[in-house]
RNA sequence: GUGGAUGUAGCUCAGCUGGAUAGAGCGCAGGAUUGUGGUUCCUGAUGUCGAGGGUUCGAACCCCUUCAUCCACCCCA
């Protein structure tokens, strides 16, 4: 027997499941579009030469690759020795913003010349899968290309918090940090530029392991010892919010002065600055200097966003403005935030923020073995065509039977159309979240059954 | 990829140091009420005890192997 359960990491969603993730897209939906944001979609498939060579040397292992199919896979199958890279041609995308920015390159011409879109769609990664950690997960990006403009990321990760506060999740915060003010510090320190990356893992748990950690860790990665210091030194104290960040950003700015544009520490001083001007409280707004983000196509400002007691982020983003570069050959500056909604909705039902969010169905009609089914169904023509959402339940079975099963479906309005009415040329309409029953006439009775549902509202 | 734990009904779990027909709650089905759901009451069905091997008179329980899942680390959304 195979098994019948859907592979490793990978979901199946039922329909009480996807009224509540479509219930959350669409609010954040609803966001990226008030911000003027406009859809797009991809191809879930890309040239594998798309994917690959864009997220670190861990990311492009994890892509999942498609096997060359026909005469071209005979062909790499024949060749001796067999290399694993040349067996695929295709991969399923990792990320949003790689496919983006091939379609920014093919289509520049017709693009406005500054473009903000968002992509509400699935992604895949062949990572192992833990809590929260899907290999199939759907991404909710938005991003801005052509302009590098810190009003861009001031529009990105503001849209981000709005979604979240507008979901119920108001206890967010945005950590930010650049990634050049990291290149800069790791140079100060004397690491040598291929030895930047190990760094930057490192420093990144300073939160969790602690500064003792971090020496340690950056010990067996074989950083000196006054390396090692020295970048403790500009690092040890975490985060910061508010004026407190604004002075760390301008010491900062002071003491790598031979290795930072000061622009940049100015322009993180201004992004939290114009954040906290959405509406977003600055308390939720962290400097952290720690932060460093794996995938490798970010150029300048990076972003994470997380929750109050959850671990890991629920979104994330940053600048990354070589990227469409590597397919057009010419800059082309974008930034963008991705918001996971999966650890949106694993978050949301952890606090019952999704109890009441059920499948509905307007109007649900009960069969009866004694009469035609025709009177009803010219009815629920009628309701539909007037927008109700109307069921009708196919077998003549008890009438307990279907008041029971309408209630499951989350009936608001049962329709009884039986010998006792059909005599009269009436029809019952049952309020379900009451059991108030009104009989009316037929010629009438769709006007009614409107007013009722929209009484309900 | 590393470490730890757990696999018993559709779900959540109980099942003593190995003992005969493997249990509960919820859910499901039927009935009390052959035209009335959500409450109540009655009745019922359901398990290769994750899989394979071993020890034993006897295994859900002990041993080995394997698979799956979960937790932590890593990484991320």
């Amino acid at each position: 027997m195979v098994s019948i359960k859907p592979p490793a990491g990978m979901r199946d969603f039922l329909p009480l499941d996807l009224s509540r993730r479509e219930y959350a897209l669409s609010i954040i939906r609803n966001v990226y579009l008030s911000h003027h944001f406009e859809p797009i979609e991809t191809p879930v498939l890309e040239r594998i030469e798309t994917l690959q060579g864009k997220y670190g040397e861990e990311g492009d292992q994890l892509i999942y690759q498609v096997l060359k199919r026909g005469q071209k896979l005979e062909e790499a199958l024949s060749q001796a020795p067999i290399l694993p890279h040349q067996l695929a041609d295709l991969g399923l995308r990792y990320d949003l913003t790689v496919p983006l920015c091939r379609v920014v390159a093919q289509y520049q011409h017709e693009l406005p010349s500054i473009f903000k879109c968002f992509q509400i769609r699935p992604v895949w990664r062949a990572d192992r899968p833990a809590r929260g950690r899907f290999r199939e997960f759907v991404q909710c990006d938005v991003d801005v290309i052509g302009t590098r403009s810190i009003l861009a990321e001031v529009d990105v990760v503001s849209a981000a918090c709005e979604a979240l506060a507008a979901l119920g999740l108001a206890d967010f915060q945005v950590r930010i940090n650049d990634r050049r003010l990291l290149t800069a510090i790791t140079l100060a320190a004397g690491i040598p530029p291929q030895k930047s990356g190990t760094t930057l893992v490192a420093l990144d748990k300073l939160d969790k392991i602690g500064p003792d950690g971090v020496e340690r860790e950056l010990g067996e990665r074989g950083i000196g010892p006054a390396s090692i210091k020295l970048i403790l030194s500009l690092l040890a104290d975490g985060c910061a919010t508010g004026d407190e960040a604004r002075l760390r950003l301008g010491q900062m700015a002071q003491d790598l002065a031979e290795r930072l544009e000061p622009q940049i520490a100015t322009d993180l001083q201004e992004i939290l600055h114009l954040l906290a001007a959405t509406g977003i409280p600055s308390t939720s707004l962290l400097f952290d200097p720690t932060l460093a983000r794996g995938l490798s196509y970010y150029t300048g400002p990076i972003y994470e966003i997380s929750l109050q007691g959850s671990a890991g982020s629920v979104g994330g983003g940053g600048r990354y403005d070589e990227l469409v570069g590597m397919f057009l050959g010419r800059t082309v500056p974008a930034c963008g935030v991705s918001l996971g909604i999966e650890r949106v909705l694993m978050i949301m039902e952890e606090r019952g923020l999704l109890a009441g969010v059920t499948p509905t169905c307007d109007v649900f009609v009960a069969c009866f073995p004694e009469v035609s089914a025709e009177p009803s169904l010219r009815l629920a023509a009628e309701l539909r065509a007037r927008g109700v959402v109307v069921d009708c339940y196919p077998e003549p079975t008890r009438l307990k039977k279907q008041l029971a099963f309408a209630q499951k479906m989350g009936a608001r309005v049962v329709l009884l159309a039986g010998p006792d009415e059909m005599r009269q040329g009436q029809v019952t309409a049952r309020q379900m979240s009451t059991g108030r029953q009104i009989t009316l006439d037929s010629s009438e009775a769709a006007d009614h059954i409107v007013k009722l549902l929209a009484g309900q509202e």
